[in-house]
This record gives C-alpha cells, structure tokens and sequence, in this order.
DNA sequence: TCCCAGGACTACT
DNA sequence: AGTAGTCCTGGG
C-alpha cells in the first residue's frame, strides 16, 4: 500500500507513523501556519493547505499538490532515519515521543526573513509580525477553497518602512530586515538560485547578512535549504547537550556543541536535532504546568 | 519589579 | 578568539 497519494486538489496521506501535523507544524521549524477548529492551516510560497487528521488518515486539502508534496518532503522515508537515529536511550524516546515530525522544505525568503525576526523572540509574537506582514503587504488571493494573503514578495517587503516594522512588533530587528531586504533587493539575489551552493558557502553568504548569526543562518539551512545535517544550537540545545550528551566532556561555546552532536549522529544530524528540541521543549511545558 | 522568550551586534580585552 | 552589555516587547 502507498504512503499517500495526490489528486486534483488535495493530498491523501495514510501512513500515520510518519506524519503528524501537530509534530511537524509546533516543533519550532515554521510560523505561518494556524491552528483552527479542527484543521491546521499553512501558508508557504504564495500557496495555502489545510491538514484535517483523521483516525486512519491526514487529507490536505490545498491549492496546489505538488508544492506540498515537496514542502512536506513526503518522498522521504522517515521510517528508515528513525530507525538510524536510535542510538541511544535519549534519542529513542525522543524519537517515539515525536514520531510523525518531518523537516519541512520551506519558501526561501519566508524562511529567512521569519527567522530574523525569531532572535530573542517568542512564537506568538514571530507569527504575530509575520502574519502581520501578509496582510498589509502581500498579495490577495482569491482561491476557490478560500481568499487569503501570501508572504509578501522581494520587492513587496523592500517598500516596507521601519517604521511599519516597528508596528507589526519586529523590535530592533527593524533595522536588520531593512538592511537584509535592501541588499537582497538591490543586488537581485534570488534566493531559490542559491540552492546550488554547497553549505560551506551558503553559510558564508547567509552570515554576511545583517541580522543573521550562526544560530539564524543554521536554521535556514535545515528548514529551507533541506541541508539536514545542520545542527542550530539554541538556548534549549544547549540544555539538551549539558542535559544528555555532556557529562564529562569540557565543551562549553555553541560552535563547539554544533560539532559534537555532528559528529555524533553524522548526516542525520538536523534530524536528530529536532526531535531532541521538540521532545525536551514539550516536557519543559509539562512540568510547568504541574 | 525584574527577567525571560528558540540571538545578533558592537565594543571591548 | 572570546566575552559582557545592549537591543524591542508582551507576559509571568
């Protein structure tokens, strides 16, 4: 039996074990999407879903098929890297705690832009300026599952003033998307093109930006550039390192942490990564909770 | 009130 | 090369 399957306007996906919307869209790698009622709904290059689970299926309901059967990689047999990442008794329960999360292959410029704005950020207020973004500057469109607005473009975002920055909540990282947003637009860089590069120099470019350190670069890399041995280290795999992986080892700096769990769990590094942050961050929100 | 919440930049030593 | 201080802002 097949794993999924695409139609006319929506995607039919039957392997649960190895897709939970829930897992892929709150494990941290994304900001344009809602939860409703009873579906999430995602923005991503222009182009809206909406994931109803199901008992014995996930149906995406969306505007394109093919764009969200590549944004949510379901060529890619996660089966087999779960097996691989189980190493350790960490990883298995990581593992088994968010067994249907997937890396996501994100926008481009999406990414990048959302990603600047999460230094020194919460989520709420990300998606809060990030949706902010959509309405008042991007493109309406009249779709007939429903009207919605997609992530401003290149030269949509570079009209955009720091002080309208300012009022969709972005903080000092104003001045970081208008100096980013200026260069990308007055030098035509087309982000899509830069695939291509391999991660050494993508990783050069992507820190000559303003506003983008190791940590935002990292991330852009594993969530839209599908470099899925990159390891961001943030304040919780920080914790994650001392907490599981650390004991005996005199590594402090964040470069140094990015090192070891590379070459710990090798390509499947990003991978592992992101179910340790989501499995550490939900038991955070458990225990705050008692 | 203080201090964080999924960091980056600048200005130092 | 490595490290402290500063930067919006809403919420506990």
């Amino acid at each position: 039996m097949k794993n999924y399957e695409l139609t006319n306007n929506k995607i039919i996906i039957y392997d649960l074990s190895q897709f939970n919307i829930e897992h892929i869209l709150e494990c941290g790698q994304v900001f344009l999407y809602e939860k409703k009622e009873n579906y999430y709904e995602v923005l991503s290059g222009g182009e809206m879903a909406r994931i109803f689970s199901y008992p014995n299926k996930v149906e995406i309901i969306c505007t394109n098929t093919k764009y969200f059967e590549n944004y949510f990689d379901l060529k890619t047999d996660y089966n087999e890297i779960k097996r691989a990442l189980q190493i350790d008794e960490t990883m298995r329960k990581a593992v088994s705690y968010g067994y249907g999360m997937r890396i996501l292959r994100q926008h481009k410029l999406e990414t990048l832009i959302g990603f600047i704005i999460s230094a020194n950020n919460n989520i709420k207020r990300i998606q809060k300026t990030m949706y902010g973004l959509c309405k008042e500057f991007g493109t309406k469109i009249n779709h007939n599952i429903d009207t919605y607005y997609a992530f401003p473009n290149l030269q949509q975002l570079s009209k955009i003033s720091k002080e309208e920055f300012l009022k969709l909540g972005a903080g000092y990282r104003a001045d970081y998307l208008l100096k980013t947003i200026k260069y990308l637009s007055e030098n035509n860089v087309d982000l899509e093109k830069l695939e291509e590069l391999d991660i050494e120099k993508l990783n050069i470019f992507l820190l000559s930006l303003y506003g983008i350190g190791q940590k935002v670069a990292d991330c852009i890399l594993l969530f839209a550039y599908s470099k899925t041995e990159v390891v961001p280290v943030d304040t919780w795999v920080d914790k994650i390192y001392n907490k599981y992986y650390g004991a005996n080892k005199n590594v402090k700096n964040r470069k140094q942490i990015r090192e070891e769990f590379l070459n710990y769990f090798k390509k499947l590094s990003g991978y592992a990564q992101q179910y340790l942050f989501y499995y550490e961050r939900e038991q955070n929100k458990v225990i705050k909770k008692l």
